[in-house]
DNA sequence: GGAATATATTTTAACCTTGAAATATCTCCC
DNA sequence: GGGAGATATTTCAAGGTTAAAATATATTCC
């Protein structure tokens, strides 16, 4: 460590490196300061209005983009979580009737699910609600500001992928 | 509804409503994967170089700004969660030797952790591998767009804060 | 056909998180 | 000093999340 700084104290060590990366840290903390605020936002809504939670409505909407259903691995990879997450979740929205299961038959390991017609009046009310809540949520940025964000992510999005190489990179 | 649209099925409902408000929901989705993706690479380093995870991470930091030390309380707010999660964090922390207890003299409701050495010199280790990681995550980031994310952000942090008033307002 | 390997899913233990109820203590006011 | 209400913390039940081990079935290759 450089001896100029050997005397400094722990209040200050943040300062010591050269590279203190202070911006990216800023924005860092404020970008999660952000999406938790929305993603509260949106738990407390779901819960209060519609008495459901985030993971099932996530779960709701990858099936309703998928008609003809998914097996549990692709609901996996698809939300991101990993497999014996999703067999929770599904159990559960077995038992409220908001999905089905079937099975492949050709396949024995493999199960599908769909969406029942109550899991899929139920999502239509939801989604369209989840809408106007974000709309909400962005109300005071200009469409400018919109269209800069959306742009500085996807670079930020593939910044950050190229430093996590997927399994087979 | 309108008539015109009676006929679309469910797979196009997304483009009934004259106000989609598309972009911003795009937005939210991107906003949340970046995040994702960054957190959950903290919490794989976390767990793998330090064996420990981000909400304990997360409490030594606000700890170490506090060298006096904070009540149970102070911690929930500053970290936005609950006090019962804050109970059983605190009690990990004390188990694994990097917090300690002391009681308020006046006030026998308030406990005031502290940062043991353990602790202190635990979280100095982490904090720097962690400035270093997220510099990484941004690193394909010209300082222009960090500046511009950081601007835009506060907007954002405004307008959502603006449609969920604190409990006083 | 059968062993080795791969894939799909479930189970398990541990932790994080919440909201609500319960406890303990304090402060204020009479 | 004692009751009413406020504040600090813990407990509890439920659910979400993970990584790793276990189970079940398929596929491949001899």
């Amino acid at each position: 460590m450089n001896p100029r700084l050997a005397h400094l104290d722990s209040e200050t060590k943040v300062m010591e490196s050269p590279h203190a990366h202070k911006d990216e840290l800023r924005l860092w903390l404020r970008l999660l300061t952000c999406t938790n605020l929305i993603e509260a936002g949106i738990r407390k809504r779901l819960s209060e209005n519609f008495d459901t939670t985030l993971p099932r409505f996530d779960l709701l909407a990858q099936l309703e983009r998928s008609p003809k259903g998914m097996t549990l691995g692709d609901l996996s990879r698809r939300m991101m979580v990993t497999n014996g997450n999703v067999t929770g979740l599904v159990e559960r929205l077995v038992q409220s009737g908001h999905l089905k299961r079937s099975a492949l038959p050709n396949d024995r390991r493999v199960q599908i699910v769909k969406l029942t017609p109550k899991g899929q009046a139920n999502f239509n009310r939801i989604a369209s609600a989840h809408e106007e809540w974000i709309a909400e949520f962005f109300a005071r940025l200009s469409p400018k500001d919109i269209d800069g964000l959306i742009q500085s992510l996807g670079k930020l999005k593939d910044s950050v992928r190229s430093t996590n190489p997927p399994a087979g990179a």
